[in-house]
DNA sequence: AAAACGATCTACT
DNA sequence: GTAGATCGTTTTG
């Protein structure tokens, strides 16, 4: 068996990251990142995400040119980009064709499975802190750089994948957030939820919504 | 070979 | 809300 939960989460397609890394970040509110490791399974649903374009944006790690730790950026889509920051590890998705570096960095997600084994990993009781953050949410979900480069549209090891019962947006809530530090790079979330990693309230934010 | 940098986190006020 | 730790990667000399 590949995986337990497969056939109620199959991963996205390559199509859906082959895609303005923009629409992708934020079509990955809701959907569902899922990973698979020895120790068992964890899922969350995706709050926040943050979009690294190709052109015009420094805070890309690839805005300077190919190097040797940002190379599965300029690679095909739907590739992990796994790194590492200060002691902690952030996970993206690689976006657009192969030769623009584009990602989608995944800011935070909302525990839905496996929330006994993200508190063993983090060590931690707080439910909200356990996945608030990128790299909290990469130390609750196992993700280190071994993944970088990993094929999402597999479904083995992490992938994202739809949530068939509670899809986003809702007819309900049709609106998501859009904030930036300064013009970008865009950080997408779902509004008023507890695991997003910053309050759109934040001070010097020019926060927006849009549906 | 050295220095600067940062897509962060935790602790504390 | 702010301060400081901390370390791999990249850039510079």
């Amino acid at each position: 068996m590949r995986s337990g939960f497969m056939p109620f989460t199959p991963p996205l397609p390559r199509t859906f990251y082959n895609r303005d890394a923009r629409r992708v970040a934020r079509e990955l509110l809701g959907k569902v990142l899922v990973r698979q490791s020895p120790e068992g399974a964890t899922l969350g649903r995706i709050v926040e995400t943050e979009a690294y374009l190709a052109q015009g944006d420094p805070a890309n790690h690839a805005c300077s040119g190919p190097t040797k730790r940002n190379a599965v950026m300029f690679g095909p889509a739907g590739h992990a980009y796994v790194y590492r920051l200060h002691r902690v590890c952030c996970l993206n998705v690689v976006t657009e064709p192969e030769g623009v570096p584009s990602a989608v960095l995944i800011r935070a997600v909302e525990p839905l499975g496996g929330i006994e084994l993200m508190r063993r990993r983090r060590g931690q009781k707080n439910p909200y802190l356990l996945t608030r953050g990128p790299g909290r949410l990469c130390q609750a979900f196992a993700v280190d750089p071994s993944l970088n480069g990993r094929d999402l549209t597999i479904g083995e090891e992490i992938w994202v994948a739809d949530l068939p019962s509670e899809p986003f947006p809702s007819a309900t809530s049709p609106r998501i957030g859009v904030t930036a530090a300064r013009d970008l790079p865009l950080r997408f979330f779902i509004p008023n939820n507890p695991f997003v990693s910053r309050p759109s309230n934040a001070p010097g934010r020019k926060d927006r919504t849009f549906t």
